[in-house]
RNA sequence: GGGGUGUUAGCUCAGUUGGUUAGAGCGCCGGCCUGUCACGUCGGAGGUCGCGAGUUCAAGUCUCGUACAUCCCGCCA
């Protein structure tokens, strides 16, 4: 019998977890009717709820006729309470493939306590309904038993993550939500003040500010589960809302936070069915961009990236040459298993170089039977090829595929092939597969607009030895900087933050803000940094992600309650809206 | 902002070279049925082919536009 029965219930026992050992009870059961069977003059009902479901056998002779006939005109997702014996069933009849399937509950009453017109889809696992029509009924989509297993997932994750803190001395502190527009990062949602005409909340991107001032007001170790909000288009890992495990910690290094973190997680993992050994790998953020081509890798599988440029520095395929020669680079990836594909099968892996920014992409095919196929070898002398092959570590069945291009763009384009030959080849990726990515650059540059931006967020501390690159040389800038990264996703990222205004001040100044804007967007900050403020770091979590991986689903909004279409929109509630004209004047603002 | 794919019954889909009354499975409704568990069985109902133009004797099918969904690029400190 279910642990959550208690004299306020008006049912005394689960659908999911009824069994031989309750032979002979009497239980009241309250559920959903999901599969009705009527043989005329006895009827099984599979009665669902959240923990699963039970047989209820509406025998004429053990009911009354009235009853009886309820049950005969039972509906689809019609919400009962049954009252019954629970009974061993007949060998024959046990059925092996449900949980509770060696028993039945013989019904002596059954309630109707609502009907149901005929549900738009099947509340079935598996079902291939268009997402639309699943987020129009949600609550529907959600009686679906693995929808109700991905939010009870959730729950089991949330809660041990904060237990895990709890023991390791976090408070859980709630920020605001109606917060400030910040200057940089994504764009804000915001909402208009009432009180003060023509001016603006934003909801918070992430609690990142919040979170240090209570550093500063010696909360010393925090977390929270917080709702962020992001006005960019939409993808299947996001959303425009999503919940952050947001975590800060006072008097700590890089160390200090990953160390932390690693260990809850290994509290944490084995709760949620993931076997994962510790400590954790950290690798340099240089090494994953130079294997991997991108920051989030999936180190379930090999297929790195090789750094061929000096090999082909002289060669006479022109392409490889010039960018070697004018500070380009040129990579390669070998695809074992694809050597035999067709030109034409290649030559579509180009179109996904094409989306990654590649003006071409380079191959060679070593078939199975010994031959080399290539557009380009006639360019390589014996030589160059042979170095190649070694390079490559070339056998028959492989396929090399080519980028050469800035370091940026030949990293993201093998990094999507990588991906991309992984699935089309089957590459097995199995199980979970955890680590750090460390020291990333403290600025980039964005070509467009001519000016530095943070790599990870402008509260992020230089390294030391960097400091004094900060205004003459900031793309040579390291930062203490960490990713967790699970199976190529970015699960959280974190830093060690700046505690000191002056440097604070630094580094706004090098990503283009003038003391003015400082002061009028950061005021806040630098004064609570001048303020006592203790060193201090932490990383933000993304739960979403978290619980899409665990749960093996290909979207966030698998794990995610209520969620949004790709227009940001509410097929359920019809959210966003219009709003009244009163409404409107109330904020002082006015519909172009 | 850009690119791919899709939109036909409540759901999932098929629909040939443009040609009769647009089909199937599931679901739904009605009948029968006391051991089923995706019950079975007999019968029945159910369609603005996303929307709007256009080409044509004739459009679910071709063209253009548009809406929505979904995936990706940009974007997401």
């Amino acid at each position: 019998m279910s642990d959550y029965i208690n004299e306020y219930c008006m049912h005394t026992a689960t659908c999911g977890q009824l069994g031989l050992e309750d032979v002979g009870g009497e239980v009241v059961l309250c559920g959903w009717a999901w599969h009705n069977r009527d043989h005329g003059g006895l009827i099984f009902v599979d009665l669902r709820d959240r923990d699963g479901y039970t047989q209820i056998v509406v025998d004429p002779d053990c009911v009354s006729a009235e009853d009886f006939s309820a049950a005969e005109h039972l509906g689809r997702e019609y919400v009962l309470r049954v009252t019954g014996k629970v009974r061993a069933r007949a060998e024959e009849a046990v059925n092996p493939n449900m949980a509770t399937g060696a028993i039945e509950v013989l019904a002596s009453k059954l309630e109707v306590l609502n009907t149901s017109v005929t549900p738009p889809f099947a509340i079935e696992d598996g079902i291939e309904t268009d997402e639309i029509t699943r987020m129009k009924w949600r609550y529907l989509d959600i009686r679906r038993p693995e929808m109700l297993a991905n939010l009870k997932l959730r729950h089991r994750a949330a809660h041990a993550l904060r237990n895990a803190l709890d023991k390791r001395g976090f408070f859980e502190v709630e920020t605001p939500i109606l917060a400030n527009s910040t200057p940089e990062g994504a764009r804000d949602y915001i909402v208009p003040s009432r009180p003060n005409p023509g001016k603006f909340y934003a909801l918070p991107q992430s609690p990142q500010q919040f979170k240090q001032m209570l550093m500063v007001a010696g909360i010393e170790r925090y977390y929270q589960i917080a709702r962020c909000f992001r006005d960019e288009d939409l993808r299947a890992d996001r959303q425009p809302e999503f919940t952050q495990l947001d975590i800060e910690m006072s008097f700590v290094e890089g160390d200090d936070v990953m160390d932390m973190m690693e260990d809850v997680m290994a509290e944490v993992l084995p709760q949620v069915g993931v076997n994962q050994e510790f400590p954790l790998q950290r690798m340099q953020w240089s090494e994953a961009m130079d294997k991997y081509g991108c920051d989030r890798p999936d180190v379930r599988f090999g297929m790195l990236l090789h750094n061929i440029t000096d090999l082909v520095k002289n060669t006479g395929f022109k392409v490889f040459a010039s960018v070697a020669q004018s500070g380009g680079v040129v990579k390669a990836i070998n695809a074992k298993g694809a050597g035999d594909w067709s030109r034409g099968e290649v030559e579509k892996l180009a179109d996904i170089a094409a989306e990654n920014g590649a003006k071409g992409m380079a191959w060679v095919a070593f078939t199975t039977d010994g031959q080399e196929k290539s557009p380009i070898k006639k360019f390589f002398t014996d030589e160059e090829w042979a170095a190649l092959k070694a390079e490559m570590e070339v056998e028959p069945g492989d396929l090399l595929l080519f980028a050469a291009d800035k370091p940026e763009v030949a990293n993201a384009v093998l990094s999507a092939l990588r991906l991309h030959m992984a699935e089309a080849l089957n590459v097995p990726r199995e199980g979970h597969a955890l680590l750090w990515v460390v020291n990333f650059p403290m600025f980039k540059y964005d070509e467009e607009e001519k000016k530095y931006s943070a790599e990870h967020h402008p509260f992020t501390q230089v390294l030391r030895e960097d400091l004094d690159k900060i205004e003459d040389a900031p793309l040579e800038c390291g930062s203490y900087s960490y990713d967790l990264v699970m199976d190529g996703y970015e699960l959280g990222g974190g830093t060690i933050r700046i505690h000191n205004a002056e440097e604070q001040r630094r580094v706004l100044r090098r990503l283009g803000l003038t003391d003015e804007q400082i002061d009028e967007k950061f005021g806040h900050l630098i004064h609570a940094l001048e303020l006592g403020a203790p060193p201090h770091g932490g990383i933000a979590l993304g739960l979403d992600r978290f619980i899409m991986l665990l749960a093996e689903k290909p979207s966030i909004r698998d794990v995610i309650a209520f969620p949004k279409t790709s227009s940001a929109s509410d097929p359920m509630t019809g959210a966003p809206s219009e709003v009244t004209a009163r409404q409107l004047k109330e904020v002082d603002l006015r519909l172009l």
